[in-house]
DNA sequence: GCGGTTAATGCAAGTATTTGCAAATGCTAA
DNA sequence: TTAGCATTTGCAAATACTTGCATTAACCGC
């Protein structure tokens, strides 16, 4: 039972069109943090016709249902991860960019707690926190 | 000694401009969630002149500073919020809208532990949390 | 008060993402 | 097969910021 997100829309009734498959398997062949510009890159270079408010639609309904994560590591754009290659986050400093990965299991107690007290279930797949490193620790 | 925001600038050594101080104006008597765009139809008001970047401009030397926070409550446009006026955070629920206020308190045990396990100092001073609420849980 | 220096501003163009709408196309049922 | 219909797509325009650059104006020292 492999992370197949082709299979999974279909299964919801999604339509499987050549435009969604490029576009999943751009995300597959990734290095697991891809942007919505580096997705139609590569979509393009197979189909040209191919419009990035596509690429755009596709990733919100992947997210919707839950097959993608979507964060933002302080770039000025947004980058995708496969939801079913497993869960981290990051450590992102403001000062120097350095950023630390972190294993999900450090915001288990978090979601926890939130669910715990406010019957809130945290989306806490894929987090960047901003703050400072060691090093630039005024 | 009031959260004073101009006078901190002029002691960090920036010119306090009428622009400034119409922004900083804006914020201090804002509802504490104040847009951009917000921030720029109240100093218009008073001063035509100014530009939208002035504001975008000013809102980000007050964050490097650490004066006010920024948070993305998922409206697609960002919020602003003087730091003096005391932290706190916000469930937001991707389904209804909903939206649960949090004590800072909420996140001190995860500040704690990064800067205790990875030296990391953590800015969690207003954080939007999503996932859902209660009601919209499947 | 009065220039000089340099930070801050206005303006225009650029980037990332979203949205309305009409045309295209996948899927269903006949 | 093929028509019917809803979903998806392309396109163009809109939105929320951001940035480069030339001009303006705080603020310092005289
Ligand atoms: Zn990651
Ligand atoms: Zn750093
Ligand atoms: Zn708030
Ligand atoms: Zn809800």
């Amino acid at each position: 039972m492999k992370q197949d997100i082709l299979g999974k829309l279909e299964e919801l009734g999604y339509r499987v069109t050549p435009q969604r498959a490029m576009i999943v398997a751009a995300i597959n062949h990734s290095d697991d943090h891809i942007s919505a510009e580096e997705i139609y890159a590569q979509v393009r270079a197979k189909y040209p016709h191919v419009n990035i408010s596509t690429v755009y639609r596709t990733l919100e309904t992947l997210k919707e249902i839950g097959l993608v994560t979507e964060t933002d590591m302080g770039e000025g754009r947004v980058r995708y991860h496969p939801a079913g290659k497993g869960h981290h986050h990051h450590l992102v400093c403001q000062e120097c960019g350095a950023t630390i990965d972190l294993d999900e299991t450090v915001l288990s107690n978090l979601k926890d707690a939130l669910r715990r007290e406010y019957g809130f279930l945290a989306d806490l797949r894929h987090l960047a926190i901003f703050g400072h490193c060691v090093k630039c620790k005024q």
